[in-house]
RNA sequence: UGGGGCGUGGUGCAAUGGCAGCACACCAGACUUUGGAUCUGUGGAUCUUGGUUCGAAUCCAGGCGCCCCAGCCA
């Protein structure tokens, strides 16, 4: 359960593959993952990604990264390189090919050009008004344009003049001849190019007139020789428009497939919003913990192996899914537990004094950092007289089953020694526990009973003296409800925010060691959960954001005695 | 009679005419110096109707349900 097969799980896009090349539709694979450079890559570009990687890889083919930047409002040089790290963090490398469907832009005018040569494309006066009304219906066919059928000269003079900028945006557009009663509407004589007088991040004003993202796609994939264009199931009717084109053009002709995109239970996919999220201040940015952006799961403290095997687990088909986000969970824990070192941080710290402990006495009791891994040795943890434990590992009444700390009772300090206590102080004016005292059995160093006798409860705890102070970032899901991108009549997805996604915590305890802790280690704080240094960490004071809690049997058990 | 796609436990994915299986979740137990991890076990599914067949989740026909498409976005 440890190490699933590495991709080698079959499904139906490789076996379309494997049919192609055993019956010699082609001879090698090509696969392009074809980002929009207009946003953060999130955990459903990272499903697209592993598949057009991790299929290429297991035929021996490349992939390619291709960006589709065809609207120069739109984008932008910053999402580039925000996506190639992001791509590069998840483990695929492009190697060279690194390509801009804005290369491609003479090669596509010259595309158009020969489309109109054969009487299959027009240049059309219509206002974009016009053009939606001529265009019918779902159940009613469109009408042709008055400007339909202008001689193939005039269709080159103005579509010249379109690229000259001699007309304003929106004045006229290129479109393909094809069919306005199509039950497809994306065969109703699509636009192919519209007229944008802005600068493109790449081309700069070198042009005034840009291809449609559909007249761009396929043939961008042509040029580059992609054998399989695997992509998401909206395009699927975008494919025998694609078809035309390549057809039309005679020219290299890929295979589109389409799969099922990602959704998770708890979270919402969706540029828009996670853009909302952002600018609205909803979130911290683009990378808050909270977030399902690669860069925000990064600093959450995912790793990049988590989350691919994952995207190996839940498979590839044409069902619209959601994956419940427990899945994802638990691999990240499995993942986590077999490599992330343990040590001890106390949350809520209350203080406890050992008082039969001679005052200015200091031991080091040895910790095993990683009980998955015996190569991750082991390290010393000082221990005094007054420490640091969970304000929730103590209760002056215990429930039922409690076997934690609690007046009279006793519990064993992980590494360290028994302790029982003896004595609770409070504060008179709020009843606040504020120290508690115990005394220590001195023949059970390192928390052993000679005596055989059995202590259930080992708790956590942090030498005063010697504890780090630190802040503590907890998190939980962003939403309160499975599908909060399905919201019932009369809401938003915004009225699902969980308000207690976030809870900073300082004045933590944590050990020693971590002082030397830097932003982006990863640690177990034992019993708690699986931690990450956060980039805001400053030299002595380090900050950590929780990656996931540990399972928390306890609190299952409590939940129910309350529950009833 | 617009076009396209999809229906398998609660969730996701398998089974490619031959005993419906795996993972997560759930529930119960064992073990435990992390109430972690690990181990064992229980329950629960083929949208529906009819047909073909010795045999159907799979093939055929009809029905039902859900999703996508009317940007000069991608």
């Amino acid at each position: 359960m440890t190490n699933e097969s590495s991709s080698s799980a079959s499904n139906f896009i490789r076996e379309a593959i494997e049919e192609d090349l055993r019956q010699g539709r082609f001879t090698y694979v090509r696969t392009r993952f074809p980002p929009e450079p207009n946003g953060y890559l999130h955990i459903g570009h990272a499903k697209a990604i592993c598949i057009d990687f991790g299929l290429a890889e297991a035929f021996g083919g490349k992939c390619n990264l291709r960006f589709d930047d065809t609207n120069p409002v739109k984008e932008d040089v910053e999402y580039v390189e925000a996506i190639k790290e992001d791509i590069h963090w998840l483990g695929f490398d492009w190697e060279d090919r690194e390509f801009y469907a804005s290369d491609y832009f003479e090669q596509l005018y010259q595309f158009a050009i020969k489309l109109i040569k054969k009487g299959k494309a027009y240049v059309d006066d219509l206002s974009p008004e016009q053009i939606r009304e001529y265009r019918g219906t779902l159940t009613e066919p469109g009408k042709e344009s008055p400007y339909r059928n202008r001689s193939v000269e005039e269709n080159l003079n103005l579509f010249e003049r379109m690229r000259a900028g001699e007309f304003p945006d929106g004045a006229r557009v290129l479109r393909a001849k094809i069919d306005m009663a199509s039950g497809n509407m994306n065969l109703r004589d699509p636009v192919m190019y519209r007229i944008i007088h802005a600068t493109h991040h790449r081309t700069g004003d070198q042009w005034c007139i840009y291809p449609m993202y559909d007249f761009a796609h396929g043939q961008s994939d042509s040029i580059e020789g992609v054998t399989h264009s695997l992509c998401d199931l909206a395009y699927e009717d975008h494919r025998p428009l694609y078809d035309w084109f390549l057809d039309e053009l005679e020219i290299f002709h890929p295979r589109q497939i389409e799969f099922a995109r990602l959704n998770l239970s708890y979270t919402i996919l969706s540029k828009r919003y996670l853009k909302q999220l952002v600018e609205q201040g909803y979130v911290r940015g683009w990378d808050d913990p909270r977030m399902p952006t690669l860069r925000g799961m990064r600093r959450r403290g995912y790793t990049p192996e988590a989350i691919r095997r994952f995207i190996e687990q839940i498979g590839v088909s044409k069902n619209e899914s959601l994956v419940d986000i427990s899945l994802l969970e638990h691999i990240l824990r499995d993942d986590l537990n077999q490599r992330v070192p343990r040590v001890m941080g106390v949350l809520d710290p209350v203080k406890v004094v050992i008082t039969n402990y001679p005052e200015g006495q200091v031991e080091e009791f040895e910790a095993v950092n990683n009980p998955e891994d015996e190569s991750a040795g082991t390290r010393l943890v000082p221990f005094s007289k007054v420490l640091y434990i969970e304000r929730d590992d103590f209760r002056e009444v215990p429930p039922p089953k409690y076997h934690r700390l609690s007046p009279g009772r006793e519990v064993r300090l992980r590494y360290g020694y028994i302790i029982r206590c003896e004595e609770v102080v409070k504060d008179p004016q709020t009843g606040e526990v504020v120290e508690i005292r115990c005394t220590y059995d001195p023949e059970t160093r390192g928390g052993y009973a000679p005596d055989g006798r059995k202590v259930k409860g080992t708790i956590h705890w942090v030498s005063a003296l010697h504890a780090v102070d630190a802040e503590v970032r907890l998190y939980d899901r962003l939403f309160t409800v499975p599908e909060p991108g399905k919201p019932e009549e009369g809401k938003t997805y915004l009225d699902y925010l969980n308000p207690d996604s976030l809870k900073v915590l300082t004045g933590c305890k944590v050990e020693p060691s971590l002082l030397n802790a830097v932003p982006g280690d990863r640690f177990q704080f034992e019993r708690k959960g699986y931690f990450c240094v956060d980039p805001d960490s400053t030299p002595g004071h380090p900050v950590f954001n929780l990656t996931a809690t540990l399972r928390d049997t306890w609190a299952k058990i409590e939940g129910e005695l309350q529950g009833g």
